[in-house]
DNA sequence: ATTAAATACATGTCCGGACATATTGAGTCT
DNA sequence: AGACTCAATATGTCCGGACATGTATTTAAT
């Protein structure tokens, strides 16, 4: 018997199975040999063939139950990958922390190009809240935000310069109790502009970062809608998926 | 003598452990008690340990070496928003699908700048599968990808031509059952340069959006990196985050 | 026939041992 | 110092056994 690589028994185990059940020769919601029955088939020891099961439990293919045996669940590996965060804060990574400095506060009328950003109906009023991040390390401008939010919320001007290292979105949900329940994220590469560059103390013309964030509430209400851009030598979005738990 | 809660030994044990991680008893960096250490102190046969310690590792809480010992690489943070999303080929959203065309397939060592972004030391070798991502309806290309996997899985080369539509992870983990329990991704932007520019089929000198993902094993080991470059007006990456319920 | 108790069974937990393998670090030699 | 060899060491793999526990089936009682 001629080992075709270097790999644990057991690995080999749960690859075979794992083979014969894509292919179906285990068919979804059929009981495949116990694990003795399987110890015979593969000349080996119970140990060595739990280790194989525990493998394709993990990758949820089987399911298994005190005198059940173990179960197919499903036919192809679960490739769910979710990301695994403790908090938005941490999802976006800056070299080292930074602050917000509020350039701006003023009502705007949403047109066209930003009316379909923020995804509403053109003509809607909102409350666009303008500011610098700051690296508080070297003090350069590591990013430029335009937070626009319901002019409802036109006290919440006062709160955001006064909590400089808060997100908005924070702000919101602890003065007036509007839970943020989704939030959708897009991010692509952008060409910054003159204006943009004197802000952000960069050349025009330079590759840059653009992320756009809308908040939603409970309802599918969106109500708070963030528009970022960072320099591409400054900043970076990092995250950590991992495959989700069976 | 009556037990206070669920039993299993090897689950209460890891049940302490976790939260002498998290109380900062065992930093984040340091090397925690050997095997037999443990089970000395907790009085225990080595397998109840290592069942222990698997369970920390599949939190993602400890990686293990073989004779570093285990290392603590997570603070275990409560899972305050929990992101979701539907899978990973899901998490890269362009309009309509796009089909890969391998341009070359390589072994190059890894050194300085390429080393760093794979995350491992320098002078190791690594297979290389260049390819163009191209837009199925428009025939565009939308992005070029250098993937780096080890030279082990050279037989890859052929597999990764005959299936243009399937991840490399994807068929690494069906062909030698090497599974990804975790993706480490970052986001930067950057300035196209001429060679990339000809191949894109775009102006040297546009913005582009780059995208390193890094693919973990069960083990914390790397053992697949893709680099990833895009256009900027061909290619966003969306994702939706939703918190937990609970 | 319906319900309740006894029983067989497959997986779960745990033990103590053995050898394999890879990484570290000390010692050795240019 | 630097490159190399080699042994010590901690984890990885695997064995064969033992008893516990929950689930299903069978059997007995209502």
């Amino acid at each position: 018997m001629k080992k075709t690589a270097a790999k644990p028994h057991f690995s080999e185990i749960a690859q075979e199975l794992t083979e014969a059940i894509t292919s179906g020769r285990y068919p979804v919601g059929s009981v495949l040999p116990g694990e003795l029955e399987l110890c015979g088939l593969y000349n080996t020891s119970r140990h060595t063939v739990r280790a194989a099961l525990q493998e394709l439990q993990q990758l949820g293919l089987v399911s298994r139950k005190k005198n059940a045996g173990t179960r197919v669940e499903s036919a192809a590996p679960k490739n769910d990958f979710r990301p695994s965060l403790s908090s938005l804060e941490d999802l976006i990574q800056f070299g080292s922390s930074n602050v917000r400095v509020v350039q701006s506060i003023e009502e705007t009328t949403a047109s066209g190009e930003l009316a379909k950003a923020l995804g509403c109906a053109g003509g809607s009023r909102w409350l666009r809240i303008s500011s610098l991040r700051v690296d508080s390390a070297s003090q350069r401008p590591v990013g430029w935000t335009d937070v626009y939010v319901d002019p409802l919320y036109a006290e919440i001007g006062e709160v955001v310069r006064a909590s400089p290292d808060t997100l908005v979105s924070t702000l919101i949900e602890r003065r007036y109790g509007r839970h943020v329940a989704e939030i959708r994220q897009v991010i692509r590469a952008m060409t910054i502009g003159e204006e943009m560059a004197r802000a952000l103390q960069v050349s025009p013309g330079m590759a840059g970062l653009e992320i756009l964030r809308q908040y939603f509430d409970a309802a599918g209400q969106i109500f708070e809608v963030s528009l970022t851009v960072h320099p591409a030598d400054r900043f970076a979005v990092a995250m950590r998926l991992q495959r989700s738990a069976a």
